[in-house]
DNA sequence: GTCTATAAATCGATAGAC
DNA sequence: GTCTATCGATTTATAGAC
């Protein structure tokens, strides 16, 4: 089954194409990362379907060749962020067997997604334009949020069993991923002389999570 | 100088409409409180002058006799949030002196503010609106919101001082907050069986900044 | 101070030529 | 697959009667 964009009888069951056939279909992939920026500096309702057209060179009325509609441009956007950050984290945690490391890497990955990573306009759309999307729409993402959760919440889990957190995971698990999340409020990556993604998180880590493996020769050591 | 609402000639220097005349202007505030739930719930871009106007019992033609302009709505909701959060966080911080005790008071006051307060939706349209104001209107709101986070900061500094915490204080502050912010996108105060703002809250606190006063006899001790 | 009525602009989405 | 052209609905905000 060949690429076939945006035919109406077919229901969307997946929010991405069908990775198994290689379509590249590059013009969808190159809107959909137009979005995910616009999304991100504007936000999704502010952002106009000409604005997006624009973007990428294209009339606003072409864009409905690609996406049936905004919504549906929303929820690639979505499942793009969730995707990048779920494979990364999974990527990062296999790396390790020791409970702290497995932690601090998820952390560190988290994070990098988060603030300069490929997916990060994506992820912050993510984060941050959840009410914009229609109940249908929810429940398809919530899935993979639900599935990167359990993710965090296995390690934070086994770091409990190894004595280096202490209380109830599952709100630690929120409080965490919240803290995280909220940097993207306030941090500003191209600041003169202000710190990196990556300075800013080994300090972070090293200030909220005490006692893990810090510093991948970053100069910590004393946070002064 | 009595009551005069939105008159174009007055420049709107203060945000509230000065608490220094004893005007009542219920029906503004009476709007302003419509507002910040509707922001809540919708968010500002999807709340319309028609839907706040009926919430209040009014045609939507006679909302801009008490404000110049939809963004002025949206100042007024943020400025009755934060500064709500102000004069609560500097009351419970104000009942203690030792350094232990002023932050916990000071994690609780903002918790509950933020779950349950009055000003709860005012509150959430502060932390997630933030895009779909003007520069200039961000001038104004940033003043307060920094005024905040000086309370914060110099609270948690003391903490630091005395031992109960350790690592860079205004990274923990911007943690801290962003952990507690970020339970509005799943607390859900009236789930069933599910837990109150105050369990949440002693419970967090408990997890997150373990050795401080915990408790106000809410049946803390274990977290299971 | 609230109403009715509507201006003026912009929005998402569609139709049909090429 | 992209274009031009535009529909129809909806938006914020204004004008003037009462």
């Amino acid at each position: 089954m060949p690429a076939k964009p945006n035919t109406p009888e077919t229901p969307a069951t997946s929010v991405t194409p069908n990775a198994a056939d290689a379509s590249p279909d590059s013009r969808r992939d190159e809107l959909v990362s137009a979005a995910a920026r616009l999304f991100r500096e504007l936000g999704y309702e502010r952002t106009t379907v000409r604005e997006l057209a624009k973007a990428v060179g294209l009339q606003s009325g072409s864009l409905f060749h690609h996406f049936r509609n905004k919504e549906e441009i929303l929820m690639a956007v979505m499942a793009q962020g969730i995707e990048a950050v779920i494979r990364l984290g999974n990527a990062a945690v296999a790396r390790y067997t020791d409970p702290a490391d497995r932690l601090a890497a998820l952390f560190r990955s988290h994070m990098i997604t988060l603030l300069e990573g490929v997916g990060h306009d994506a992820m912050i759309a993510l984060l941050y334009e959840w009410r914009s999307l229609s109940p249908q729409g929810r429940e398809q993402i919530v899935v993979l949020r639900d599935a990167y959760e359990a993710l965090w919440q296995s390690v934070l889990d086994d770091a409990a069993q190894a004595g280096l957190v202490h209380g109830d995971t599952r709100i630690l698990r929120r409080f965490i991923l919240g803290g995280m999340n909220w940097t993207v409020q306030w941090f500003q990556p191209q600041s003169p002389n202000g710190q990196s993604a990556a300075e800013l998180t080994e300090r972070m880590l090293a200030s909220v999570l005490p006692g893990l493996p810090s510093g991948a020769g970053l100069g910590q050591g004393d946070s002064r």
